[in-house]
DNA sequence: TTGTACGCGTTATCAC
DNA sequence: GTGATAACGCGTACAA
């Protein structure tokens, strides 16, 4: 029983709580059925927070309108009149406003946000990636949310749950080495939210995926090598369940299989990838078998440090053995002799991530998995090169 | 007028709206001064959205208990019965409960989550700091949302104010080398939050520093370069509003004065740091001044790609050139010679510069901005090695 | 110990 | 055209 008087018949008895606007009592007389709020002194318009930020609200109190109409000409909305929009972009700049993307999550449902797992920012091919992939994000309003797992599967599980707390509106991931089962994956996948898969892809599940082109990447780095006269070809691959060793495996029978050389299980290096790992490897095989002349290494960090290494013993190269990698780091450029080496190209394989992800949400329920490999293209440098054209 | 009769006296024309509880009307009975709600049939209890993800209130109404208790449940407060803890907890499991950041964030004010604008992630330099960055802020509770700027002022400013409509907890920033002018910071350090810049910093802003160890790096390169027998070195700089560049420069200086040498203005190069540009001033240097036997490149990249572009021209590493970077990117290990290069300890500098953010936290309104020197290291290598140790 | 109901900032759905 | 307010999911002062 408030004690307050009824703004129009001046009553008291009649006057009832009814509940609260924007944290102000209202009030409502029986007697007139009239709606009204005291309005207190205006020294309590200070912002109760010293930091607050200006809101919608804020504006709607400036000008003596309501929120809703503050919300929709802030949008252009086509009910607003040209008058009302204008004072209210005015006042939104003098009160320097910007919208509240939490609260506009909340009630929206989506933060036009994307979370992106990778095993390692620091490697370029990650990080090319990443750039392709923010590019079209951005061009379509997304922001990019980027984690890495440092290549462990726990990290990779814990980045994945944050993302899904977060309300990403989508998940773009290559699986860190270390990953063999996908339930914290699956876990997410009834959420609907689109998840791409890109390199590292895993098959089991449904999803969209882009690949690399390991398989043709395989075969023309094989090819080329056999077309300079290299007849033992080592071949450095990383742990079998990894889909992108198989393939470029693959791609090297194949060569093989064309140019009607046998294949010689002796000749693959299994490696866990680490440097450590792979010169070990190359220097036993090297030391059982005098023959071998040359070494694709599946990747280019490896097969630069290959390279490195077999100087150091005073080997040369390409001469006695040639080396060619994949990936077409950049440093591929920089190191004596210039690496042959597979371009995967990764700034669009980023960008092609990004699409399927919009693709994804552009057909909504009715969208089926894609799975694209972005062509690559063989980059020939010394490293291979035993046969100067004439 | 709603027509409800109240619950207690069973009249009609005495009961009020009187507000809503959780969606429900809620009405109250003048003349028993009486509130109460209407409880309509269950079948709306579905989800309404099919791919509703469990909230509090679900887990509320399974038990049978309230959402504040379900909330208080869930962080162990001491108030909430060990029976009830472990009801909703093991309720909170089965329905796979994952609390909604988005209202955490909207309503406790933060989202454990900062933000990170640097120039470039392709860039080892910068995605190495931004790994030192996370393993600290991670650690702490803080998710990382990293973007780009791609040193474009433009993209910055965007970037920035996308953070912050984002209510990021803290910004940690890298300037753009187009970078002059600071406004973009200056509105939001009204805000209150932690905002620390990095290598690029803006002296203007009362803002809390890390800087890398540049006129100590400057100096030691310098001074290295002098002890290998080099009178006349070139330093290849940036531009000029680059603080980084004046310090290097400056640590140039100190070197020459510690060794009785005259500093010379026509040895500063002046670029704008991209490859083009650098290997133009160099070339143009040594074709006006052939005395010069030394080439201190303030990037890595730069002296990396000076090395290259020298070897092609017949010119010997280091007895004819010395070159000297600075960064320690992996790639000068890779090249021949190998680069001597001023290490500047990139994680460190990401833990620093994450520690500054926590700091801020810590100290809350008595914060007073602080600026740190993380302590680089010489490396030397054989680009400069000219007599080497007997 | 547990429950009630408001506030966080925005959008959307009605009602007028 | 504009206003009122439920809803988004959670935390929490206050009430019971």
């Amino acid at each position: 029983m408030p004690r307050v008087k009824c703004i129009k018949c001046l009553k008291e008895e009649t006057v009832l709580r009814a509940g609260f606007i924007r944290g102000k009592q209202r009030f409502l007389c029986k007697e007139c059925n009239y709606h009204f709020t005291i309005y207190k002194e205006r020294d309590n318009d200070k912002p109760s927070r010293k930091n607050h930020a200006t809101t919608i609200i804020d504006i709607a109190k400036a000008i003596g309108i309501s929120v809703s109409t503050v919300s929709r000409a802030l949008k252009d909305h086509p009910d607003i009149s040209l008058q009302t929009k204008k004072a209210v972009k005015q006042v939104a700049a003098d009160l320097n406003y910007h919208p509240n993307t939490l609260a506009q999550g909340l009630s929206k449902r989506e933060t036009r946000t994307i979370g992106v797992i990778i095993p390692d920012i620091e490697t370029y091919f990650f990080s090319s990636i990443l750039t392709g992939i923010q590019n079209v994000a951005s061009a379509a309003g997304y922001k990019v949310m980027i984690s890495q797992s440092k290549e462990s599967h726990e990290t990779e599980v814990a980045n994945t749950h944050a993302f899904m707390t977060n309300w990403v509106d989508g998940l773009l991931i290559c699986h860190s080495k270390e990953t063999k089962t996908f339930d914290h994956i699956k876990l997410h996948l009834k959420s609907g939210i689109p998840i791409v898969h890109f390199d590292r892809v895993c098959d089991e599940l449904g999803t969209s995926k882009v690949l690399l082109d390991d398989l043709n990447g395989g075969f023309q780095v094989t090819d080329h090598l056999i077309s300079q006269g290299c007849k033992r070809i080592v071949i450095v691959i990383g742990p079998p369940h990894l889909n992108v060793c198989i393939k470029r495996l693959e791609g090297y029978k194949k060569a093989l299989k064309k140019n009607n050389m046998e294949f010689d299980p002796s000749l693959v290096c299994h490696t866990n990838l680490s440097i450590k790992s792979i010169l070990e490897n190359v220097d036993a095989i090297m030391k059982k078998d005098k023959s071998i002349d040359a070494i694709f290494s599946i990747s280019d960090i490896g097969a630069i440090r290959t390279i490195v290494h077999l100087k150091k013993k005073g080997i040369k190269i390409p001469e006695q053995i040639s080396v060619a990698g994949f990936g077409n780091e950049p440093m591929g450029e920089i190191i004596e002799p210039t690496l042959t080496s597979f371009n995967p190209q990764t700034y669009k394989i980023g960008e092609t991530v990004a699409q399927l992800f919009l693709n994804h949400l552009i057909e909504g329920e009715n969208h089926q998995p894609a799975t694209k490999v972005v062509k690559g293209n063989l980059i020939v440098r010394s490293s291979t090169l035993r046969n100067p054209p004439d």
